[in-house]
DNA sequence: CCCTGATTCGC
DNA sequence: GCGAATCAGG
């Protein structure tokens, strides 16, 4: 019917832009959350610059940066070791049921509950996976394998 | 040197 | 509008 987009999969969907919100408001860093949807960190810096949804106030940014000074996440050597396993992990078409029986709100989320959004955020009854999530990971085993499926745009040369 | 965040710029 | 490139700061 009317028209159809000739894209095959028009990047930011709503479904996307609501997991990009939920994951901002988690407090989950821009490169988490770029892996965890699939994209790349500028995209998903870019969009939510677009979004207006930078933590940084627009009348605070002048010229090219001046963030506050210390507020950067602290980076620890497992957590690159971490990155590069995310990195080079390899998606591959798994079906497994994910059961989430121990399902918890935004509020109850904690470094032990997996991160995964169930229902539509802001719906009466969205809430979040909270399984027991791998170690230093935000999901579950099950969710891991979704939020890390897609995404072969990583980096081609530099 | 490496990382993260934000802006700039070409498509 | 999108995202890579680039810049700025820690």
């Amino acid at each position: 019917m009317i028209a159809i987009q000739t894209s095959l999969q028009p990047t930011w969907t709503p479904e996307r832009i609501e997991l990009l919100k939920s994951y901002f408001e988690s407090g989950l860093s821009c490169r988490d959350i770029a892996v965890s949807i699939g994209v790349s960190r500028n995209a998903v810096i870019g969009k939510l610059s677009r979004l207006n949804l930078t933590r940084t106030t627009p009348g605070e940014r002048r010229a090219r940066r001046r963030k506050s000074a210390g507020l950067t996440a602290p980076r620890a050597t497992a957590k690159q070791q971490l990155r590069m396993l995310q990195a080079v992990y390899e998606p591959e078409a798994d079906d497994a049921p994910i059961v989430s029986s121990n399902s918890c709100s935004l509020f109850e989320l904690n470094e032990q509950r997996c991160r995964w959004p169930i229902s539509t955020p802001g719906a009466d009854d969205f809430c979040f996976c909270g399984n027991t999530p791998l170690g230093g990971m935000p999901y579950c085993s099950g969710h891991y394998r979704l939020a890390y499926q897609s995404g072969p745009r990583q980096r081609v040369a530099r």
